[in-house]
RNA sequence: GGCUGGAUGGCAGAGUGGUUAUGCAGCGGCCUGCAAAGCCGUGUACGCCGGUUCGAUUCCGGCUUCAGCCUCCA
């Protein structure tokens, strides 16, 4: 038997922004409740968690086999979004999202290209750090492989084979879904329901239709692990749990994921750590997100339809695909197209347009943004509220006078971003064009400066032909009290 | 068939038992050499049918319809 454990803490990126912490009294931060849709009860509650000096969160990230698609995005921020608001109100939130390292479409990827596993899974992981940065998306404090965990595995299974919950056969272990009756209590079926809805033919090792695999048998081709029950590897939900259980402890406080994983892979999670941990309760908070669709249709490999994170940020500023990903309600479905982007690049251009008329103006003090914008955060991460909150504090910033209500407002702005996860870069950055864009800043400030020569001379026609030369370049000026700035 | 969750103005998308969401687009104005940006003003939207109510887009019931899950899936 092989036992392998993480280091510590394995981030593979540093996270490269700060979250300003608030400078919140004890008292502030009790007024404010955050509330959160809990799954498991279908109702919005007030979240209490088990220990507020370390608020566990566990939330469900890639199988690292193909780059990440815009879907797989969308749960990565959703939860990064979830991690900001509970780091406002905990000090201390362990926040760990796994990698799944070990799964039947890495093997077939790895044969199909002929190199072996850990090739297929070290470029994903790559690949998938690369693009969740470019959407602004924090490193979690935990990131634990699958591969690094097979001795707390094989453990906890073994665990629930002593208490009768599963079985070994045929060089499998399996669940015995009856032995735990609170089954299905998240997805709400019933085992009736199930048994009436498969389609699958069942197994012959299978006790129950519904059993389902903890550690299945790996040819020689296969990866595999020695363990009790012959060489082989993890099934899919069992990771998971152990994952959970050697970072997070017995009971965590929020658990996340797709809402397509909520059957079976949260239902088998709940049944294997419930059952090996004596009874004891898994996830206290479930909080499921909706998904992304292309054309009201579900993206998938067989409609042809799938978008990946790299070709939008080919396309798009990064914040700008976040912003479209957080301008409706986690919750629900989003329809995806360009024309939302677009639109949500419009609205980060008037925050950030914003931003660049106070460049002078320093934030003082802590940052804090309004209380509507917390007040919608904290109900049920209300992202769309909190930014229409945002977008009056712009109106606010764009008709101040006051230098105090400059400085406000900007400090406003800058912490509302940081919480969502925009406004992290300078304003001229911003409006210095979108990725593929070339423009060459000095050129730009040479015509700049020729046609403010001749504006001071009123040659109006030359400088309006400099105006129409540099939006050849795709260059839009802005003549203001601060001379001509620029943006793309 | 079973289980979830939706249906809001040209678009995206909040919210509410009677009073402005917000952004984009449009229209009018201010500002500007002209623009752009910004500011001000401007739109009686709440799937259908019943019920409760003084009053419902908001609550209840039914219907229609859309999406997801029931098989790997964010």
């Amino acid at each position: 038997m092989i036992l392998e454990m993480d280091p510590p803490n394995v981030p593979a990126s540093v996270d490269p922004i700060i979250i300003p912490r608030l400078a919140t009294t004890r008292l502030d931060r009790q007024q404010m409740s955050l509330y959160l849709h809990n799954s498991l009860t279908r109702s919005k509650e007030r979240f209490e968690p088990l220990d507020p000096g370390r608020v566990t969160m566990y939330a469900c990230g890639p199988t690292v086999y193909n780059p990440p698609h815009i879907g797989n995005a969308r749960a990565a921020v959703v939860y990064d979004v979830l991690f900001r608001v509970l780091r406002r109100h905990y000090d201390n939130v362990i926040y760990a999202r796994n990698i799944t390292d070990v799964d039947d479409k890495i093997n077939s990827a790895a044969l199909s290209e002929g190199v072996p596993i850990e090739t297929i899974t070290a470029r994903y992981i790559e690949v998938y750090h690369r693009d969740m940065r470019g959407l602004g998306v924090l490193s979690p404090v935990i990131e634990p492989r699958a591969t690094h965990h097979i001795g707390v595995i094989i453990t906890m299974i073994e665990r629930l084979i002593d208490a009768g919950y599963a079985y070994a056969a045929e060089g499998h272990a399996l669940f015995h879904v009856p032995a735990f009756e609170r089954y299905g209590e998240l997805s709400g079926r019933t085992l009736e329901d199930m048994i009436a809805g498969h389609r699958v033919e069942v197994e012959p090792w299978k006790r129950d239709p519904a059993d389902f695999v903890l550690w299945k048998p790996s040819d020689d081709a296969a990866p595999g692990w020695d363990s009790p029950w012959g060489r082989g590897r993890p099934g899919w939900h069992i990771e998971c749990s152990a994952m959970a259980e050697q970072h997070l402890g017995t009971t965590i406080d929020i658990h996340g994921g797709g809402n397509d994983l909520k059957f079976p892979h949260h239902e088998n999670e709940i049944a294997q750590s419930v059952c090996s941990h004596d009874g004891a309760p898994f996830a206290r908070y479930w909080v499921h997100n909706g998904f992304v669709e292309i054309d009201s249709e579900k993206m998938s490999k067989s409609i042809g339809n799938v978008l990946l994170v790299e070709n939008l940020l080919q396309r798009f500023p990064g914040e700008a695909v976040r912003m479209a990903l957080i301008q409706a309600r986690y919750r629900e479905p989003i329809n995806w197209n360009d024309d939302l982007v677009d639109q949500a690049k419009s609205q980060l251009d008037r925050m950030y347009g914003a931003l660049q008329r106070l460049e002078s103006v320093t934030p003082s003090g802590a940052p804090l943004a309004n209380a509507a914008f917390y007040r919608a955060m904290d109900d049920d991460l209300n992202t769309a509220l909190a930014i229409s909150s945002l977008m009056e504090t712009v109106t606010r910033a764009n008709t101040a006078t006051a230098l105090d209500e400059q400085m406000q407002a900007k400090s406003e702005l800058l912490a509302g971003g940081a919480e969502l996860g925009i406004l992290q870069q300078s304003p001229s950055d911003w409006f210095a064009g979108r990725p593929g864009q070339n423009i060459d800043k000095e050129q730009v400030e040479t015509l700049i400066a020729l046609r403010d020569t001749a504006r001071a001379e009123k040659n109006w026609s030359r400088a309006d032909d400099i105006r129409d030369q540099l939006a050849a370049l795709g260059v839009q000026i802005q003549d203001g009290p601060n001379g001509t700035e620029w943006r793309t």
